[in-house]
DNA sequence: GTCTATAGATCGATAGAC
DNA sequence: GTCTATCGATCTATAGAC
């Protein structure tokens, strides 16, 4: 009976919405390890502690988020305009409308406060976002400049996500989104 | 007889940091009685239940927030110049750099998809929020494109008091507020 | 102060794969 | 027979509530 019927990544891979969308401090180890199928002390076995789950969590998302992120913008063979059409394809996927917006900021305001386990993978994940735009923006931009507009992006996009979930209205990620893309094309076409 | 030796406004007054700081989920009952140097049990007496006490919360910050705004945006004797140095005061005032930002905004990302208890006053504080600066904007700006510029500028201060938190530095949320007066004040002076 | 429920966490046992 | 993935029972602390 062993073979590993659910192995650690797919363990990850159904929490990580979960997570999100509940909250990691209002997230039993019981109704994670239940929504997996297996048992909470199996739980244990793969991850030493809660701490280190949520740890093991937010690794995940951040390396997914980075790894597609870099991946489009440094494809040489590819416009401007095709990047953010991709771009913009990857943030819906990674901040669910209806399933908890962003989880690093949800991490964030949840824990940063009370213990500062996850600040690293939370800062990362914001400043590689800011990079990554950066980059986008200096094809239009000198360097210094896009600096700052890179981090007015990603605040309005977080504050998007943030309001898109009080009112339940896709429409505040969507206008941060459309101004990303106004922002970043100025020139262009 | 007892001479309420710590009412109920004093009990929100000091609990109102703590459950913006540690969040709704992490503030135990005992943690904040204890916080206000009185007994349990008599947290029992001021409020219902856990959740009434927390809708209590938001409703006493709504209320502050909502009648300061209100009154400086509706002091007819006041220069908008001088509006917008109250407006940043009193944002300065609710949204704690140091103290866990917006507990607004914590308590809609804690909680708005586990239950939507305290939907009502979070929306109430973001429509309001919303609605004086349009007020504002319409000094200078048509009034359908004051709302969405009202819109766009709480989003930039939310998003702004999140990177706030996870870099621990306040230049995001000061450089949203920067943007709001410039947007306000365009053709003045 | 006491109740009950549930949280995180640990331990020992077991069922197969090698 | 060992190794690995899994489970069931259980411990302790603390939560909300009265």
């Amino acid at each position: 009976m062993p073979k590993a019927k659910t192995s650690k990544e797919e363990v990850l891979n159904k929490i990580i919405p979960i997570l999100r969308n509940r909250g990691v401090q209002n997230s039993s180890m019981s109704e994670l390890s239940k929504a997996c199928g297996i048992q909470k002390s199996h739980f244990y076995y793969y991850f030493s502690n809660k701490e280190e789950l949520i740890k093991e969590v937010l690794a995940t998302v951040y390396s997914y988020f980075n790894h597609n992120l870099f991946k489009i913008i440094n494809n040489n063979s590819s416009p401007i305009t095709d990047k953010v059409l991709k771009l913009k394809s990857l943030m819906s996927k990674i901040f669910k409308v209806s399933d908890g917006g962003c989880i690093m900021a949800n991490t964030a305001l949840e824990t940063m406060h009370l213990n500062p386990t996850y600040k690293k993978e939370i800062q990362l994940f914001f400043t590689d976002f800011i990079s990554g735009l950066q980059l986008l923006l200096e094809t239009n931009y000198p360097s210094e400049e896009s600096f700052d507009l890179a981090e007015q992006i990603v605040q309005d996009i977080e504050g998007g996500i943030l309001l898109m979930q009080v009112y339940n209205d896709p429409k505040y990620l969507n206008n941060a989104v459309l101004r990303m893309e106004k922002i970043i094309l100025k020139n262009q076409q």
